[in-house]
DNA sequence: AGACCTCTCGCGAGGAGCCT
DNA sequence: AGGCTCCTCGCGAGAGGTCT
């Protein structure tokens, strides 16, 4: 039977003087507190173990940092927990562990595990580009927070410098990537949930900007002041390689000897160069094999089409066009990859099939379904397509316009 | 010499257990 | 159940050793 203790009080405890030995002050239901000889007064919560029946206690802290009040209402809780069979000693070492377990997994820390699982799906210079943004944007603020104090205010104060300054791009990205570290914390069972997904919504959404290009009549002028620029010929035929072939700068830049199917005619670019990840092949038409005429004697004998001009082992950088182009004057009108641009607006406008041209272009079917079932790359439809705009750019080139042109006279070539 | 690391040791909070 | 005493172990101060 519980005996009656008459409850503490304030004085009480706050007189309470330290002896030559340590000596306790009872407040009743297991609750007392323990008078040291140093003048510390600890709270102590005397019960049983739930099953085994053992006595034992458990501390609740110091006076006066935990009131009388305070330790009432921990004895409070810790009855309330007994009466469930749980130890309440138990029960607070779960919960610490379990703050401590959560005060270890930091945002950086979490991203590191992360990126150890998501570097194995990315390229390694993506998953450079990625850690490299978490190191300026993120870590410096957020990186040593426990990843489950986390809140979204937080993390869109974190961004918003960088969205006021205009880079709406790279605050799109990091909303993503941070999203993609909290739901592996989440899957993980590091975090419950994952407060940051909406965080995106905080910013305006990043402008897409095409990137500057001329119509198809404004070609003529272009190819003009192409052949009167001061560059080299590597460049000037990189340029017109590029502009034959649709492909994309660094596609064209690194076009490679061995390329080359002389047989069918045909420039088979591999799949790990393509942006889609898929091979792509190109019919040569005439004035595309009269460009690599013009590039054999200068490096027929070396791996690259279109060697770099400093180094010849190493291919023309995919900005060296972009520069002849600025050069040229055409800064803030045409950059390198607008050229595929004008050939898909003069394509689609002289009426071509828009799936050849998009395999011709070789962009992805955005649908789904559709390139599930449109497994074919048109290769031999897109022949007279590329035949019809070389001889399209052949005119710009004498200064003519696309209306005397027509696709009664195109020349098809290769079998 | 100064910086940095490792080890030792005392203190004290909290836990264990016997006595009443 | 309450009282009493002793034990354990983590922590931090500081001594001492090692590296640059």
């Amino acid at each position: 039977m519980a005996r009656n203790v008459k409850p503490l009080t304030f004085t009480e405890v706050n007189k309470a003087k330290p002896r030559e030995k340590e000596y306790t002050l009872s407040d009743g239901q297991g609750l007392m507190l323990s008078v040291r000889p140093s003048g510390s007064k600890v709270w102590l919560f005397k019960y049983q173990k739930p099953y085994t029946k053992k006595r034992t206690n458990i501390s609740f802290g110091s006076f006066p940092e935990i009131s009388i009040s305070d330790a009432r209402k921990l004895r409070l809780e810790a009855l309330t927990l007994l009466a469930k069979l749980i130890d309440p000693r138990e029960h607070k070492e779960q919960q610490t562990q379990g703050k401590l377990a959560e005060l270890e997994y930091t945002f950086e820390k979490v991203s590191e595990s992360w990126m150890a699982v998501k570097s194995s799906t990315v390229s390694e210079n993506y998953a450079k580009d990625i850690w490299r943004s978490f190191e300026l944007h993120v870590f410096p603020k957020l990186g040593k927070l426990p990843i489950s104090k986390l809140t979204a205010i937080e993390t869109i104060n974190t961004l918003k410098p960088i969205a006021a300054k205009g880079s709406l791009e790279t605050v799109k990205r990091l909303c993503q990537r941070i999203n993609e570290v909290m739901d592996f914390s989440v899957n993980t069972g590091i975090v419950n949930s994952n407060p940051l997904s909406k965080i995106h919504s905080a910013f305006h959404a990043p402008k897409k900007k095409n990137m500057p290009t001329i119509t198809p009549e404004e070609l003529p002028q272009f190819m003009t002041t192409l052949s009167r620029a001061s560059i080299k010929l590597t460049t000037r035929c990189l340029i017109e390689w590029q502009l034959h072939t649709m492909t994309r700068p660094n596609e064209s830049s690194s076009a490679r000897w061995s390329e080359i199917d002389w047989g069918k005619s045909t420039w088979i670019v591999p799949a790990e160069r393509m942006k889609s990840r898929r091979e792509h092949s190109i019919p040569l038409t005439p004035q595309m094999l009269e460009l690599l005429n013009i590039m054999k004697p200068i490096s027929g004998h070396r791996e690259f089409i279109f060697p770099a001009d400093r180094d010849p082992r190493k291919p023309t950088n995919s900005q060296t066009a972009n520069a002849a182009i600025k050069r040229m004057g055409y800064q803030g009108k045409l950059v390198s990859h607008g050229l595929r641009a004008i050939a898909s607006t003069a394509l689609n406008e002289q009426g071509f099939n828009p799936d050849v041209i998009e395999a011709a272009l070789s962009h992805v079917d955005g649908n789904e379904v559709r390139r599930a079932y449109n497994r074919t790359d048109y290769l031999e439809q897109r022949r007279p397509v590329m035949c019809w705009w070389s001889e399209y750019i052949e005119a710009a080139t004498r200064g003519l316009s696309n209306n005397t042109l027509s696709t009664r006279n195109l020349r098809v070539i290769g079998d």
